[in-house]
DNA sequence: GTAACTGCCTAAACCGGTTTAATCACTCAT
DNA sequence: ATGAGTGATTAAACCGGTTTAGGCAGTTAC
């Protein structure tokens, strides 16, 4: 048993042709006849060869792996149920074609430019997802400086030269406060991520403007950060309005769910007292009590459009088209209910 | 501004010298004047030139990246704490020594063999982490087979050729039911994970041999999944016992987060009826109502100690020592109080 | 004065593929 | 018979580093 991998040459040499022409074969190039193609084939089979990624790279400058940075605090990242699955998606893509993906977290407070520097640089990846999107986000000037192809996880407000892969965030929201609105709802209150995230935004314009269709403003915004801290400060500050919310609709389930630990905590019944709604139907906003009402997206098939688009600007070049997701739906569970004190005003 | 990358023969014109002392002096290799090493280094500066992987790769085989296989269903892995921290522990190991971590997320109906294969085979990875240990684990074998260097997060119970990187389960678990002990519990029970994993069944033998030593049995050990949907389950299975426990240690946060909701749905009240403790202090642990009294371990410390260890591995090679982390502790809060009907028996 | 050694550096092979230009053996048209 | 054209194949350059063997100049040893 040779513990050596076979190379081309010792496949070219079993085959009885030369090193160019099993690379023609194994690549499907025209203009080989195609009983010698069937004859290599065979016996890189026999030899159990397989080409050197390395070898490949180096020759034609491609790195078959693509990149994801995400910046973010590890214990906050901890609990987002976005990014494994989204991840899963990509890979789903990933592995048939042979490409690895390639993982880069970085903690805020460092340098994230260097992260993408380094892959970049190091010619790592052919490509790199840009996800939690900011308003006037850096990276999208380094990256056109740098080089290097990227798909953006939705749409950035300026002018980007990249393909946006698009879950619009708005219909989720929108159809929260629709829901909270039909159970007699009118006074809401948002709990928001830091306005420097498109997606943030995104949902707090959209929950301000499903109220305005009913001719009713917001209780209160509060600005937090997505994180179970933040929504339980954010849900405090709330409650203690001397006018407090009758319904709550966070911009994600980590704060919802401890929305509701801090409603329960101050004494109060949800969804008896106060109605509380997440985003992104995380894994346990089905198993908490109440369960919690929440809008389900879908980052797997995120993950793979995502994949695709950025192959595509790999392989073919040139313009990509944008691609647009089906939105995520409402998922009514039993932390929304009617207000205990309804329509107080006309 | 040229925007093709220099190479390391434009340095060594630039500096006047060959390609091959270009080379000694990146690398510090002895045999070249300082003079010579100091010119060449400033040449490479003002270039702006830094040694293509690529080509490194070819030359000295070796792909400067780490590899690790999840094999989770992504849903499952959705809300898992311990993979975000440790991949950013382990970044932080190789960031500065200009690694990458290839990260692949099998389903576990896949062939999680082939994922191992194709990091193998592609040379994309110096070696692997092998996480979620199972008992007879097959992936020794493989990675044996594969030739491939890893190091396994906690230790196989028969011989493995590898490092292990060691937190032990048990202390953990240990406290947890001493403090129930403590507060008066004698009917306890336990959710535990999938027997198939090593740290599952860890955890349980140490909660029977906790119990054990203050001469007195589980009330009922019910296997589970580590999943919420699981604990949710195990816990409505436990609290229709004709005797149910006054206290229920789960082997993970989520499940003991999802049997505070089944608790709850149940119309007892936590900790007044139940005591809760859970395991990993994931982020939520702290939000909930009650607060999750749960046992804290340190991922991002063991993804810095494995990353370390397969480094030391992968360069010395030969025998490299287990290491031992410091065990994770007991964070005592808000779901574990004294029974309501304390010390039936003895 | 020459052999042996040392310190510094270079030429060239090498890693394992891809790709281009050239070669060879045929057939076909003139 | 000759030239052109076509299809199949190969030799060799190339990607950008690392590494080995060796060359050259300047001591030192005898």
């Amino acid at each position: 048993m040779s513990k050596e991998r076979p190379t081309i040459a010792d496949v070219a040499s079993r085959a009885g042709v030369s090193k160019g022409a099993v690379s023609f074969a194994l690549n499907g190039r025209p203009g080989l006849a195609q009983a010698t193609v069937d004859r290599i084939l065979a016996a890189a089979d026999e030899l159990g060869w397989r080409p050197s990624n390395r070898a490949r790279s180096l020759s034609v400058s491609k790195a078959f792996a693509l990149g994801l940075v995400i910046t973010r605090d590890p214990a906050v990242l901890s609990s987002d149920p976005f990014f494994p699955a989204f991840i899963a998606g990509v890979e789903s893509v990933l592995a048939s074609r042979g490409q690895a993906l390639v993982l880069q977290v970085v903690t805020p407070g460092e340098d994230e430019a260097a992260g993408y520097r380094r892959l970049a640089q190091d010619g790592r990846v052919d490509g790199v997802f840009l996800s939690d999107l900011r308003h006037d986000d850096p990276r999208i000037g380094l990256l056109t400086e740098l080089g290097l192809p990227a798909v953006t996880l939705n749409r950035p407000e300026g002018s980007s030269p990249f393909p946006a892969v698009c879950l619009d965030d708005r219909p989720g929201t929108i159809a929260v406060v629709e829901h909270l609105l039909e159970l007699g709802h009118r006074r809401i209150a948002h709990v928001a991520g830091p306005p420097a995230f498109v997606h943030a935004t995104a949902r707090e314009q959209a929950f301000v403007a499903a109220l305005a269709e009913a001719g009713l403003e917001p209780v209160a915004i509060e600005v937090s950060d997505f994180t179970a801290a933040g929504g339980t400060e954010a849900t405090k500050r709330l409650l203690a309005l001397a006018a407090p919310p009758t319904a709550i609709v966070y911009a994600n389930d980590r704060m919802a769910i401890a929305g509701i630990g801090a409603a329960h905590e101050a004494g109060l019944a949800v969804p008896g007292q106060l109605s509380v709604a997440g985003y992104d139907d995380s894994e346990l906003a089905e198993f908490v009590h109440p369960s919690l009402t929440t809008v389900r997206a879908d980052p797997f098939g995120f993950g793979e459009a995502a994949a695709r688009t950025l192959n595509l600007l790999i392989d073919e070049g040139g313009e990509v088209a944008d691609v647009e997701l089906p939105p995520a739906r409402l998922v009514v569970r039993r932390s929304t209910a009617t207000p205990a004190d309804p329509l107080e005003e006309s």
